[in-house]
RNA sequence: GCCAAAGUGGCGGAACUGGUAGACGCGCUGGACUCAAAAUCCAGUGGGUGCAAACUCGUGUGGGUUCGAGUCCCACCUUUGGUACCA
């Protein structure tokens, strides 16, 4: 009987669906593993093999799981709002919604045809109202707890595609050759500050990658530090700032304001209030991106105003720069030039005074000095000495002292801003609030609150999104009086911050989701995904965890207990896979020529999956050849009957597979699949060497092959005479002692170097190693005429002899 | 610039807590089967010297620790990813 891939794998289709095999179990009394992946935006150009890499490595998990005893929820779903549906139908006025259902049509379909395990009766879509209807039943909690507002706020404004850019997407924009302007809109803002301290906390039970805990923990960013007022004699007033060195504020020189910063023109004495007025303008036009990424020189101006520094009464000038975030702390610094590079930069280029209070190894004069472990100079005055002190010490004495004058305060800041929540868009959910005439604002009453058809999917000129063209749909009155709705949608990331939980009760018509499924299925055990979601995703998602925590619609304080980033397919060429390079290989492609097991296996067999690592077509090909021989082991070429017999294999075989099963089940629970792969191709050449037909051996391997694999072991399994599906077919467990060598290789070296080997039972004393490697051949001529000054026996390893003449 | 990860045959990669470097696969070479091919099977395959046995070098570079280093330490080089003045 011949192995064809494509009419088995079609078999197999129609029968899992036919029964439902896949349904997730809902015995509460079993344990439960949740496998998510981070569900795909379905994009028009269909799925390439670098997608499926991740998808493939949690269907194997899924699948060993179930094998294993478990209720497995492995579902799959579509974060289908999204762009570039809205700009195709900018260009062609073709619906959004055609658009995705296309494409969700094709995505799903390769998906089936890799035989991935999903209980496809639980698949989402966030641009499905009665899913979005949640989605909007989140916002209007956020709305209703203030964790919700609206804000002026400066935006990257896009002049010719009229919308809001995120930070992130600026830089591609400019590359694309559009202009970016910053400009103050009025905006939906999160939040998620609010959240920043236990966002960082909760870190810590999490067993996610340490990488991407240390990035998040880098854009929470929190930092300890203390605002010190400075007295603004000619102003009666103070001007404060934030600093993480308030051990170094005798060394402050000059205040540096960012030119936003509400005293920055007040503070310009007339001589230097042009100059201060230009240099104002001057920012305004630069974007974020120009102020700070591609900014080498400092730029600053003079206010002509002094502060007093409380620590010793000087009057220092008060600078405005650009390189002082508005957005950060107070807006303002104070500058030590002596102990901070970018301070010590300014100084050097306007030729202000730089004075050393931490006892530096090098003149500050010629290099900045940054370190925070020596001590404290030139920092005393009538009522208070750091001098000598250390960095945490004179810290809490500074610290308090102002506290004590009244000129200054702790304070804990973090880099983390809220949330930009609404784009100008048509395809994304609704912001469900009415404002009114007054100006107050009000929830939606029904929700879902729909997308309206609309004429056009351009934004308007104002920057509104489409919405704000259907007066129909825009416009109407309640018992509060005439209302206007919101015309902003919520941005992309909102429909995935909560789809992990809609999986787990998706057709729930009252609520969220169920608290008693809830509680069976959360956490999510494992989730797989790339490391481009490293940060905002995640950190959203989290925020909204929590918030939903703080409700009581969720009864963990996190979503995802194991994170897993899998790495990057290239393309051949080890380039990244682009259109534009022409590179992607496209998964219907290999697909359809060498069949789903080969693909699944192919991707797992590349290399670790958390690694980047290219493609080559070539190697699939012993892949091929692997399945081939693994359909070998039951047929003949031309048998109609499959040729296994009855009875164990020989005892070298048993250990073979007894080692073979240990190791595969230790690699598939460390997500090690390219060498469990390797590891049972060893079994199979073995199984072919020794012609071996024993029925309990080949069905052990199928079994440990089936997660891989599914289709073929399926197809093999039934023609063994077995009815049920292989999916639900228990996991072998091995026998140590037979996974264990009986007998073993010891290396024989001296000094170091290999001399030769023999072999001896396992558990050999030391005393026995030692004798039998002194009377191994090769080792001898290299101990003739020396002196053994030291003999190293490792049991079960070598024995090494360090030798001198 | 800073942070993180990684550098192993022609290629993808393997190597448990320091203990026989190169598993497994691709590719390549030779052979068997065949009229021929495909498929399959067998043998070989890091470099160098050698008919061979064998010896020797070898895990980015240079040092170090150790009986022993791909693995640990120091310095440097390269690549990839992240980040952009957060006071």
């Amino acid at each position: 009987m011949k192995y064809d891939f494509s009419a088995i794998e079609r078999k197999w289709h129609a029968r899992w669906a036919e029964e439902h095999t896949f349904i997730t179990g809902t015995d509460q009394k079993k344990p439960k593993y949740y496998v998510l992946d981070m569900f795909p935006y379905p994009s028009g150009s269909g799925l390439h093999v670098g997608h499926l890499e991740g998808y493939t490595a949690t269907d194997i998990v899924s699948r060993y799981k179930r094998c294993r005893g478990y209720n497995v929820l492995h579902p799959m779903g579509w974060d289908a709002f999204g762009l570039p549906a809205e700009q195709f139908a900018i260009k062609t006025g073709t619906h959004p919604r055609l658009t995705t259902e296309i494409n969700v049509a094709n995505f799903r379909e390769t998906l089936k045809s890799m035989g991935f395990s999903y209980d496809w009766d639980r698949e989402i879509n966030t641009t499905d109202p009665d899913y979005y209807q949640w989605t909007q039943w989140i916002f209007l909690k956020l709305f209703e707890r203030e964790l919700a507002y609206m804000s002026e706020i400066d935006v990257n404004w896009c002049e010719e595609l009229k919308v809001v850019l995120a930070n992130e997407e600026v830089d591609e924009k400019l590359n694309d050759g559009y202009t970016v302007i910053r400009r103050p809109l009025r905006q939906w803002v999160l939040k998620i500050t609010a959240y920043a301290e236990r966002l960082l906390e909760d870190l810590e039970g999490l067993d996610w990658p340490e990488n991407v805990k240390q990035m998040q923990r880098n854009w929470i960013g929190r930092s300890e530090g203390v605002e010190i007022d400075f007295e603004l004699p000619c102003h009666r007033t103070n001007l404060r700032v934030y600093t993480t060195r308030p051990d170094t504020l005798f060394g402050a020189t000059y205040l540096v304001i960012s030119p936003e910063h509400p005293m920055a023109e007040k503070l310009a004495i007339a001589r230097q209030l042009v100059e201060v007025k230009n240099y104002i303008a001057r920012a305004k036009l630069k974007t974020e991106l120009e102020r700070t990424g591609l900014q080498k020189e400092k730029t600053g101006v003079f206010t002509g105003s002094y502060a007093i520094n409380p620590a010793n009464g000087e009057a220092l000038p008060v600078w405005i720069s650009d390189f002082v975030l508005t957005s950060y702390g107070t807006g303002a610094i104070m500058s030590v030039p002596a102990h901070d590079s970018r301070d010590w930069e300014f100084a050097k280029k306007f030729d202000l005074p730089i004075r050393e209070v931490i006892k530096s190894p090098h003149d500050v004069e010629e290099a900045v000095f940054e370190g925070k472990e020596s001590c404290c100079v030139n920092s005393s005055n009538d009522e208070i000495s750091i001098d000598g002190l250390d960095f945490r010490t004179a810290f809490i004495r500074m610290a308090s002292w102002l506290e004590s004058k009244g000129k200054g305060r702790r304070k804990v800041n973090y880099k983390l801003r809220d949330w930009v929540f609404s784009r100008q868009r048509y395809w994304g959910e609704p912001i469900p609030v009415r404002h009114y005439d007054d100006g107050s604002m009000s929830p939606e009453p029904c929700l879902p609150l729909t997308l309206p058809e609309v004429e056009a999917y351009h934004p308007t000129s104002t920057g509104e999104s489409p919405l704000a063209n259907i007066e129909e749909w825009l416009y109407g009155a309640d018992e509060h009086g005439r209302f206007r709705r919101e015309t902003n949608t919520m941005p992309q990331w909102a429909g995935s911050c909560w789809y992990y939980l809609r999986f787990i009760d998706p057709q729930n018509r009252q609520s969220l989701i169920d608290p008693s499924k809830e509680h069976y299925w959360m956490n999510v055990d494992l989730y797989i995904g790339g490391a481009e979601h490293a940060v905002l995703h995640l950190l959203y998602s989290r925020f909204w965890h929590k918030v939903l925590y703080d409700l009581g619609v969720v009864s963990t304080k996190e979503p995802f207990q194991r994170l897993f980033n899998q790495g990057m397919i290239l393309g051949e060429d080890n380039e990244k896979m682009s259109k534009s390079r022409g590179n992607v290989i496209p998964a219907d492609h290999v697909l359809s020529t060498y069949g789903a097991d080969a693909v699944r296996l192919y991707e797992m067999f590349l290399g670790p999956l958390e690694q980047v690592k290219p493609w080559n077509t070539n190697g699939i090909e012993g892949i091929s050849r692997f399945l081939g021989k693994v359909w070998r082991l039951v047929w003949d070429e031309n048998a109609t009957e499959p040729k296994t017999t009855a009875g164990l294999p020989d005892e070298a075989i048993l250990r073979r597979m007894h080692k073979a099963i240990r190791k595969v089940t230790e690699d598939i629970e460390q997500l090690k699949f390219n060498t469990a792969i390797s590891e049972m191709m060893v079994l199979v050449n073995e199984l072919h060497k020794a012609g071996c037909t024993s029925l309990v051996a080949i069905e052990t391997l199928l079994v440990m092959l089936s997660p891989f694999a599914p289709h073929i072991t399926e197809e093999l399994w039934q023609k063994l005479g077995h009815t049920e599906s292989i999916s639900g077919v228990p996991w072998p467990s091995f026998n140590p002692d037979l996974a264990n060598d009986d007998i073993l290789t010891i290396a024989v070296q001296v000094n170091g170097k290999l001399r030769g080997t023999f072999m001896v039972p396992a558990g050999s004393s030391k005393e026995l190693l030692l004798d039998e490697a002194k009377r191994v051949e090769s080792v001898l001529k290299f101990l003739e005429g020396q002196k053994i000054i030291k003999e190293i026996v490792v049991p079960g390893k070598l024995v090494n002899f360090a030798v001198r003449p």
